[in-house]
RNA sequence: GCCUAGGUAGCUCAGCUGGUUAGAGCACUCGGUUCAUACCCGGGUUGUCGGCGGUUCGAGUCCGCCCCUAGGCACCA
């Protein structure tokens, strides 16, 4: 059994912008990794950019740049996003990075020696502009369903992974060990994908049509599918190679955990675990599937920042340990969370100011001002230090579970609780009184158990809180290797040393507070909401779902009509008056109205449109509107329409276009 | 309409495989303390655990139906 610890990210898309959703990630992973060091295991941790595919290459060519001096460029936000955060990766690995391409390269042949990947002929709808294929049913009027463009029959060559036959072996390994896809509810999602049957995967691309990526090796006609060449990215990490690995690359792998955001579970899931199957290596241990950070309400962003103003204005108001903190603990991972800067000032101001920072305060301050300034001698511990002892070795007990199962959340909820008692002990033993009575043994005692509660908290948070916590050993004149001496001797005495890691005699200081208390909101962030609506249009904070959503709305959008038209052209069009009648939902549709508009003809027109999310049927009835009269008929979700309504708004409907007159008259 | 998550105190949420009077933090309020960052400690208030049925000796916890919210999909001439 091997004692290593591998923990990766996923590699991020280098075309993107870094937002809170990557730091989330690479924070979790970062926090995990330096835990598992501080522990003594052997860590490695991995995370990296993902550079192949259409975009890539059509965003280079946009600059005038090769694919590859293209990610150059942009890797290095993403190593930037690294540096702000303090992550301690062992490996950027970068899916252009040589060893990984011969890694892509010999597994991809290896695996079509083996008969895993065959070769195939299909016909299908392609769009170029969402890049896959559809069947005929997808189209929508005989256009891509995703972005409304063109497509173009295909009758293509690929090759095939044969990951259908691998169906029945994944549900039965995700049966037999719970813990492989995390939390328990995506390991059920996942479960309820395979019962559906499990195809086999298109893994490459004709370079006729894409030729960013790696060539398959056995068809130089051919790359290789992002996907595919991704998510081996894991391996490679590992030195792991079919012909010529690394030596003692299999004490990397299998990989302790992947964490992964939910969007990308079934790539991870059942793509890369069934690659795994076809390699003949074992499986990952453990597939975290971790949930999004949501927008509260009334929550403001600056429209030209993006989603990285987040994290980065976080980080500059509060600073970064504070930021690392409050992700990890404001939500359980795996869990959605609401995020708001009202949320984050409050944990900001109660956990770490009011109770860590203070308890630290007021103990060194104690012990300056009365016991010299140096770490006292403990004697004679009441039922009180007895019960505080057992709290900090059940507390390193707790964090130390926590931590190894992935939750944060606990593990630090563990360390609040641990702060409280302390708070709660200095109240009680009222170390004031003490020194006022001239009880100095006992005074020394009391302070010498909130120093050490207070290093004991410093070393849990020094994997969370790398700068903060250091600061708070070294005013208890420790280091970090002390922290990391301390924890692993903790752990193998299963907590009972604990509140015995300081060396009487040694000067304490106390100098500024650790985390200053807010009174009010930072002004960069204040400044958000109090921008003037008019000057600066506020937008909601998206999450990654939504912007996805919008990004798609976007694109759906009508594409804008030619600059300039001749009288002729919009002469074709006979606009007219109409009053409605009558106004019904759709019986199968959830957007669209059913109206019947009298236009002042013998018989009132059907017209159906799509503005149920702006408008009630009884909202329209009675009301003039204009109505595009001489438009083809079409039948919508098997409704006829005869005709159309003019509204006003892009994306959305914001309303109808209204005029005073009778029904009939002519609109010019 | 279909598919996923959810609906538990004013707010944010815990409540695992069903078991004593349903919890935490914040907020609010009363009191204590004064070493400390107007902080800390103690007490207190608030809930038809979305609704209705069902299984059970017993359900927030299981089953069915329904309602609502958030995402996703279809539809938007």
């Amino acid at each position: 059994m091997s004692d290593t610890f591998y923990i990766t990210t996923p590699i991020y898309y280098v075309n993107g912008t870094p937002h809170i959703g990557h730091a989330y990630t690479t924070i979790a992973a970062d926090v995990v990794a330096e835990y598992m060091r501080m522990t003594g295991r052997p860590v490695r941790f991995l995370t990296g950019t993902d550079e192949h595919g259409q975009k890539v290459l059509e965003a280079a060519a946009k600059r005038g740049m090769t694919p590859k001096a293209h990610c150059d460029d942009m890797v290095v936000r993403w190593k930037a996003m690294m540096e702000r955060l303090q992550i301690r990766y062992d490996r950027f690995i970068r899916t252009t990075d040589a060893d990984h391409e011969s890694v892509v390269t010999a597994v991809l042949q290896k695996l079509w020696d083996a008969d895993e990947i065959y070769k195939a002929t299909y016909t299908g709808w392609y769009s170029t502009s969402a890049e896959r294929f559809w069947t005929e049913k997808d189209l929508v009027d005989g256009k891509c369903p995703d972005t409304g463009q063109p497509v173009t029959e295909i009758t293509e060559t690929n090759y095939f992974f044969r990951m259908g036959k691998y169906g029945e072996q994944l549900m039965a390994h995700i049966e037999a060990n719970p813990d492989c896809i995390q939390p328990s509810s995506r390991r059920n999602e996942v479960l309820g994908f395979l019962r559906k049957g499990l195809g086999d995967l298109c893994i490459s691309r004709p370079k006729s049509r894409m030729s960013w990526g790696i060539e398959m090796p056995f068809d130089p006609d051919y790359v290789t599918y992002v996907w595919f060449d991704a998510l081996l990215n894991y391996m490679t990490g590992t030195g792991y190679h079919p012909e010529s690995p690394a030596e003692g690359w299999d004490s990397w792998w299998p990989a302790s955990a992947h964490l992964i955001g939910k969007d990308i579970l079934t790539t991870h899931a059942v793509y890369w675990t069934t690659m795994l199957m076809a390699m003949g290596q074992p499986l990952p241990q453990t597939i975290y599937a971790h949930g999004w950070w949501i927008a509260g309400d009334g929550q403001k962003m600056s429209k030209s920042l993006g989603n990285t103003i987040e994290v980065d204005l976080l980080v500059e108001c509060f600073g970064l340990d504070a930021t690392r903190y409050f992700f990890l603990r404001e939500i359980a991972f795996g869990a959605d969370g609401t995020f708001s800067y009202e949320g984050f000032l409050s944990r900001y101001n109660v956990d770490l100011a009011n109770d860590l920072g203070n308890l630290a305060h007021r103990g060194l301050s104690m012990t300056t001002k009365w016991l010299g300034g140096t770490v006292p001698p403990s004697s004679a511990p009441t039922d009180a230090e007895v019960a505080l002892q057992a709290l900090a070795a059940s507390t390193v007990q707790t964090f130390d579970a926590s931590m190894k199962g992935l939750q944060f959340h606990k593990a630090l909820v563990a360390v609040s609780d641990l702060v409280g008692a302390g708070n709660k002990y200095v109240d009680a033993q009222e170390p004031w009184s003490l020194n006022r009575e001239g009880k100095t043994e006992r005074l020394q005692t009391v302070k010498r158990h909130v120093l050490e509660l207070c290093y004991l908290a410093a070393t849990l948070l020094l994997p969370v809180m790398p700068n903060k916590a250091a600061e708070l050993l070294s005013k208890l004149g420790r280091t970090p290797d002390d922290a990391r001496d301390s924890l692993r001797a903790l752990l193998a005495s299963g907590g009972s040393s604990a509140l015995d890691g300081l060396v009487e005699g040694t000067a304490v200081t106390v100098g500024d507070p650790l985390f200053p208390r807010f009174r009010e909101m930072p002004e960069p962030i204040a400044a958000l909401f109090a921008a003037p609506e008019e000057e600066a249009p506020a937008e909601p904070q998206l999450s990654k779902r939504q912007l996805k959503k919008l990004k798609r709305q976007k694109k759906k959008a009508p594409p804008a009509p030619p600059e300039r038209i001749e009288y002729a052209d919009f002469a074709k069009v006979a606009l007219k008056v109409g009053r409605v009648l009558e106004a019904e939902a759709h019986p199968d549709a959830s957007k669209l109205l059913v109206l019947k508009v009298d236009v002042g003809e013998e018989s009132p027109r059907q017209i159906v449109a799509g503005i149920r999310a702006r408008f009630e049927p009884g909202d329209l009835i009675g009301r003039s509107v204009v109505v595009v009269a001489n438009l083809a008929p079409a039948m919508l979700r098997g409704v006829e329409s005869q005709g159309m309504l003019l509204a006003a708004g892009g994306t959305e409907v914001l309303d109808l276009v209204s005029v005073d007159a009778p029904p009939g008259e002519v609109v010019r």
